[in-house]
DNA sequence: TTTTTTACTATTGTATACAATTATACAAAA
DNA sequence: TTTTGTATAATTGTATACAATAGTAAAAAA
């Protein structure tokens, strides 16, 4: 299946890309806090390999915004704040919709097929209750539509904040009330864009992102109660 | 002392860094075109480096999407297309109101008193026709709305889009008619800004980038018919 | 005791050596 | 002539050695 990646066996790819993707979602999960130092000698010794791709890879946090280098001290971890995943939320609600919008125009026959079986198959593992299927199934459903609109720099700024916001996705898409809203928006949205409907599909992104940011806020006070 | 670039004393900057930057505007200058293929250990001896700096850099243009890397084999120019300065005005023009809002809200009065010193420069230029420290200006002026905006992303993805434009911007900004045009807008948004005028800084940044968008395309056009 | 100096350690910054892989050229066979 | 195989060269991928710098702690001077 096409959403499940085969991991490929051997493939000479090389070492930094994997460490800059492990070293990420480490940092997005809270794995490594903001304020940590990290070290490059350490890293290097626990994923067996020399420093040389893992400061490839650091550099790459570091342009991302990730990871600060302090010349001659060290590397830390900068993360993202609360307030950084709120505003991610406030601009994709502005330029998301555009995407949609967008693909609803561009998309091709086979990207249509893709966003398809997406949907089928969110409605399968939301009737099972799937958490993590959901969340690759999002993923996919998504930066889909990020392709098919056919700006390589607006799939790119998306993509880069979706994941960005995967964490607290997650948790949103743990709620069966949540996931089956998700699954609905999400029909809805395919159903404009497969009928070539550039309005409706804008508007109703913009009203699925509205509505994540909402439960988000939501779950974000509840946990706060909690605390 | 050990390297052959002497360069300012006490800059104990990283190469990588002004590798980076050098590299990036060739490519966003058009010096290095789409397709052209470089060379890790060409460049390294142009600049009179090892291959390690120069590589970081690379790693970080390859995140930016400006060049590819293929395995084993060469690092490929991708540079930005002509659609790709079209998206980012597109882009801009839905979130950069945003940004001059959000910073009618949180601007320092020192960052004011920045703009209020560039809205006078500029003025001081536009007379005398100087395009470069117009452009230089111009980079000052938004990045410090980008700053007072407060979140973090917002002024890093706009920063980047920012200079994404730089060229087409110069040639805009050598028009004295487009210079004296920017000049006025400048104003009008910096004293919206000052007077917390969220709607009006918005609305106001928003024609901004019309108009700059709308000059970008009519000298487009006007290139094209010369070819 | 307090301050200053010095030596040492730890970490990043850079260069270089070597490994792995790809592309190319050329020769040999069909 | 075309195809196939092999050797060679060129380039990236990775590891390691060494340089430079910042931080720390200890020692010396006040």
């Amino acid at each position: 299946m096409r959403y499940d990646k085969p991991d490929e066996v051997g493939s000479s790819r090389p070492l930094h890309g994997k460490i800059f993707e492990k070293l990420e979602s480490s940092i997005l999960s809270g794995k490594y806090k903001y304020g940590d130092t990290l070290n490059e000698i350490k890293l290097a010794e626990e994923m067996g390999v020399s420093r040389t791709p893992v400061r490839e890879a650091l550099r790459q946090l570091e342009l991302e915004g990730l990871v600060a280098y302090i010349p001659n001290k060290g590397v830390v971890v900068r993360g993202l704040s609360k307030e950084d995943i709120k505003d991610i939320y406030e601009i994709r609600l502005v330029i998301e919709g555009m995407t949609a919008r967008r693909a609803a125009e561009n998309i091709t026959d086979e990207e249509l097929a893709e966003l398809k079986e997406y949907i089928e198959l969110e409605e399968f593992y939301t009737a099972r209750d799937d958490a993590k299927q959901l969340s690759r199934l999002d993923t996919c459903f998504h930066e889909t539509i990020y392709k098919a609109c056919g700006s390589r720099l607006l799939a790119k700024t998306l993509k880069a904040f979706h994941n960005y916001v995967k964490s607290v996705r997650d948790i949103s898409l743990s709620s069966p009330e949540r996931a089956r809203e998700t699954y609905l928006e999400h029909k809805a949205i395919y159903e404009a864009i497969r009928d070539r409907d550039r309005e409706l599909a804008e508007i109703l992104m913009e009203q699925h992102i509205r509505n994540a940011t909402a439960f988000m806020e939501k779950q974000s006070l509840a946990a706060d109660k909690v605390e």
